[in-house]
RNA sequence: GGGCGCUUAGCUCAGCUGGUUCAGAGCAUCUGCCUUACAAGCAGAGGGUCGGCGGUUCGAAUCCGUCAGCGCCCACCA
């Protein structure tokens, strides 16, 4: 077989995934084995692949490619989330550019038109998972809006409801007021922006102006006529018609003279109390907090606390309300300016400074400002669920990697609040909740049922709805927050919500590993936990690795705007697919951001180009069956054996511990450093001579074996070579062979081999540093004791005629040691004293050094009493070893000078 | 402001419960080689007072304290 000298990955890549495909190699079913089950984060039904996807696919798939190797039924679920606040965006957007308004469609109009944009950009993002060779079980392919995942969420909620869990309340939401919806904390965009603070008149209601000096460091305003007031300092003073208190903190030494009284609000006239909360800062401004509850989280969370009115003063597009009384109609930002000319005139501003403050804009509508408003939500306690999520990961039978997450994970369960569940938009699970007609003003009445037949049955039964009709119900317009179906996500791919203990849910539950960044860490994982224990009993994996975050060389995140985000695909075209997986995984620890750079991608093309070179050379091989193997190629297999088993431990001990970029090193280090470097170079033949039986069929043994151990990482070009090893039926893949279960291995071989290699290094050193071509046979002298049973592999390693063993080496000789002995390569007139005497005494002068540093050590009393034994032993054996090699080095400058 | 983490070779990192696997790996750099598997390669080499200071100890990259710098998450000051 003609092999080219560099490897194509396009010649084999799409070839092997569609031989997978055709014998369903990635189908999982449950059987007898033992299940390994990993679900993917269901990435955005629109989105496209980027590079935190290629890391966190990559590591998922080879985490499940090992595990079919190792006998296990390995299942890979694929899936999408439908991304409700992202996906409602573009689809926006998309009809806003041909001029269509969301606001003009009905709800099932715009449903349709987001339905065609997840059918036609939907899943695009699965087709280029296969291109990174990822073996997701593709029968199972889900999405979080179809049938099965639907009816689930429903279920759930109902579920949840009657088990008094779920509820509404008021809620300050961030608000875009263009748009007319709620947005989430993600959403809003904070920008430092220059402002306004003004400071505003707050008179004492029904002052009496007594003269009253107060305590020291009082500070009292009044008047021209001797009236007093607070100063209040705002940057928003169009929502002083929503005041409705005024707050100081009752420790402030300014404001002792407000306490228990009551302030005017300017313009509005409307008379306020003075309320105290620690929650003031004392510093800022004048210690005087205006409180705004309908406007403010803060504010809202002090009206709440003292129990104040709440005025509403903006229109859901954020003109003034009626409710407010002045300035009727106009924009918030058109009052801001008039209201400060009309306070100004009035005498109520005491003055205004220049003032820098973070404001949050919608990320949707860049010019918006959020405006923060009370809304009527739905909510999830979550006392519940964090109490019984948070004790089987902090006692690690759910293991995080790496472990600091832990002290993530119990720092917000432990301060966990109630999950608001619904978003004020379409696209997504409708939330099942159905109002009855009601009078205006009174108290709505809803219930909860899992489709309407069953509302009308609750609703029916309540007293004086025993008649009402299915058209009379009106269902709620929210939907559903995301992460309420993502959070179901390993059970109800496995259909564990509508059908309880069925023969899928629990074979493939809990599954093995969730594969994700530390990032969603609250919204998904602590979410799925609970959900897993509330409605399985069992935790929904049995290990989460978090994944860092893929960011450039110079360490910045990657985004559009930087434009510092390769194209995945491209990355494949042109380094391979096995390249990009490797250059993903080579500087990823788990938990650490992995710096990208293309540099990377191309050691991993390198790699993929050495693996085949190495089979090119194997395979270039003629056998001759009657040949003997010789002595240097019975040692190299004997010690390649001990090699790869030591790499194998290795591994699995690594992967235990999912450092994974590790376990690639290590094999990475064997293939090209044990493997190629040192293990083909002894048995290799020379030139056009054929090599024995018994070597080849080694050699072949553990090239298969090194593709087995590389073919997680790296699985297209692993399985174009083992298919090539030798003659295999249709159907058979690298993928479902067992990686063989290897024993112990010899260390020893291992250590005499790597001293050997030292003594070869040093006739390479003599080469390099004398000029003298490897063609050129030489000869080497031993002082001492090595190791002659690898006498062998040192003479056709270092291309020498023969290994002597003499009592004093030449005079003319280059001379080096390994471990106590001396070695040197006669060199006849070849050699060049000078330089010679000054290597060896710069040798001397280190070792004299090492050697005296002991003796310090020997000869501290401290020491030699407390330290251990063996410690001291050691110190012991070291004075010796340093103690010989300068003799040796003494008696070679003698004879050389 | 609250919590977590980081600082070791030019770069990215490994070094568990203090002492021969303690100063390491990969990449990069330098030197010499187109030696018929591979120049996307081969053979060699150089490079770090383990962020600063102090402490515990016979002994500290490793344990404790402190300072400096960096990063992340949460809550965000009207």
């Amino acid at each position: 077989m003609e092999l080219p000298s560099k490897y194509n990955p396009a010649d084999c890549e799409g070839k092997w995934y569609e031989y997978w495909m055709k014998h369903k190699l990635f189908h999982s079913e449950p059987d007898h084995r033992e299940p390994y089950t990993i679900v993917i984060p269901p990435p955005n039904v629109t989105g496209v692949l980027h590079m935190g996807h290629m890391l966190n696919n990559t590591i998922q798939d080879i985490l499940i490619r090992r595990a079919r190797m190792q006998g296990k039924n390995a299942c890979w679920v694929p899936g999408t989330d439908h991304a409700s606040i992202a996906t409602e965006a573009k689809v926006v957007n998309k009809l806003a550019a041909q001029g269509i308004k969301k606001s003009d469609l009905t709800r099932e109009e715009f449903l349709k038109h987001a339905w065609e944009w997840t059918d036609e950009h939907g899943g695009i993002i699965l087709k280029q998972l296969r291109r990174l060779g990822a073996s997701c079980d593709w029968d199972r392919t889900a999405f979080t809006m179809d049938e099965k995942r639907s009816e689930s969420v429903i279920k759930v909620f109902v579920d949840l409801y009657n088990k008094g869990l779920i509820y509404r309340g008021l809620r300050m939401v961030n608000w875009d007021p263009k748009a007319k919806t709620s947005l989430s904390n993600e959403e809003v965009i904070y920008r430092e922006e220059k402002s306004k603070l003004y400071y505003l008149r707050y008179y004492v209601a029904n002052d009496d102006m007594s003269g009253e000096t107060g305590a020291e460091g009082e500070i009292v305003h009044r008047d021209e006529q001797g009236r007093r007031y607070a100063v209040v300092a705002t940057t928003r003073p169009e929502t002083i018609m929503g005041d409705t208190a005024m707050c100081i903190n009752p420790k402030d030494p300014k404001n002792q003279w407000l306490k228990g009284k009551k302030v005017i609000v300017p313009l509005v006239g409307r008379e306020i109390p003075v309320i105290e909360d620690r929650y003031v800062d004392i510093e800022f401004g004048t210690g005087c907090l205006k409180v705004t509850p309908a406007h403010d989280v803060n504010d809202h969370m002090l009206g709440k606390k003292h129990q104040l009115e709440t005025i509403d003063i903006f229109n859901p597009d954020a003109t003034i309300s009626e409710a407010a009384g002045l300035y009727v109609g106009m924009d918030r930002m058109e009052v801001r300016k008039q209201i400060a000319i009309d306070l100004e005139a009035a005498g109520l501003m005491e003055k205004t400074e220049d003032y820098t403050n973070k404001v949050g804009y919608s990320e949707r509508n860049a010019d918006t400002a959020v405006e923060p408003r009370l809304c009527m939500q739905w909510f999830l306690s979550m006392q519940h669920f964090a109490d019984i999520a948070l004790p089987p990961v902090m006692n690690d039978e759910l293991k995080f990697y790496p472990p600091k997450y832990k002290s993530t994970y119990n720092n917000w369960l432990e301060n966990i609040q109630d999950w608001c569940i619904s978003r004020q938009l379409w696209w997504g699970h409708r939330i099942p909740a159905y109002f009855l007609p009601t009078a205006e003003g009174a108290e709505e009445q809803f219930v909860v049922a899992e489709n309407i037949e069953e509302a009308l049955n609750k609703a029916r039964q309540i007293a004086g709805f025993e008649n009402v009709q299915a058209e009379d119900l009106r269902q709620d317009e929210d939907a559903l927050d995301t992460w309420f179906s993502s959070w179901l996500w390993p059970i109800s791919l496995f259909d564990g919500i509508n059908h309880p203990g069925n023969e899928e849910i629990k074979y493939y539950y809990p599954t093995a590993d969730l594969v994700t960044g530390p990032d969603i860490i609250f919204f998904w994982v602590a979410r799925m936990i609970m959900a897993g224990y509330e409605y399985i009993g069992d935790m929904p994996f049995k290990n989460v690795y978090f994944t860092g975050i893929v960011r450039d060389k110079l360490g910045r995140k990657m985004s559009k705007s930087l434009g510092n985000s390769p194209d995945p695909i491209g990355l494949i075209d042109t380094y391979g697919a096995d390249g990009v997986r490797m250059g993903m995984m080579l500087s990823a620890p788990a938990g650490n951001d992995i710096l990208f750079d293309d540099a990377l991608c191309e050691q991993g093309r390198n790699f993929n180009n050495k693996i085949w070179n190495a089979f090119r050379l194997i395979k270039g091989w003629n056998v001759d069956e009657n040949l003997a193997q010789p002595e240097s190629s019975r040692i190299a297999v004997e010690w390649f054996d001990a090699q790869l088993k030591k790499a194998t431990a290795e591994m699995d001990d690594l992967f235990s511990k999912y450092r994974l970029s590790e376990a690639l090193m290590c094999v990475y280090k064997l293939f090209w450093d044990e493997f190629s470097s040192w293990y083909l170079e002894m048995i290799k033949p020379a030139y056009q001579q054929p090599i024995d039986a018994v070597t080849l069929k080694a050699t072949l043994h553990y090239f298969e074996q090194l593709c087995l151990l590389l073919h997680p990482f790296m699985p297209f070009i692993t399985e174009e070579l083992w298919q090539n090893i030798e003659e295999r039926a249709e159907g058979e893949s690298i993928m479902t062979q067992q990686q063989a279960k290897l024993g112990d291995f010899d260390k020893q071989i291992i250590d005499d081999i790597e001293e050997v290699k030292n003594i070869i290094a040093g006739i390479r050193t003599i080469r390099l540093e004398k000029n003298l071509p490897n063609k050129n046979v030489l000869s080497l002298d031993v002082m001492g004791e090595y190791k002659e049973a690898y006498a062998s592999v040192i003479l056709k390693m270092a291309n020498l005629d023969k290994i002597e063993k003499v009592e004093a080496k030449q005079a003319t000789a280059a001379a080096f040691m390994v471990g106590t002995t001396e070695f040197s390569v006669p060199l006849g007139d070849m050699i060049d004293k000078d330089e010679e005497i000054k290597k060896l005494r710069a040798d001397l002068e280190y070792l004299e050094g090492f050697r005296n540093s002991i003796l310090k050590k020997l000869s501290n009393e401290n020491f030699v009493n407390r330290a251990p034994a063996a410690v001291i032993e050691g110190e012991r054996k070291k004075l010796a070893d340093s103690e010989s090699k300068i003799a040796a080095i003494q008696e070679s400058l003698a004879a050389l000078s």
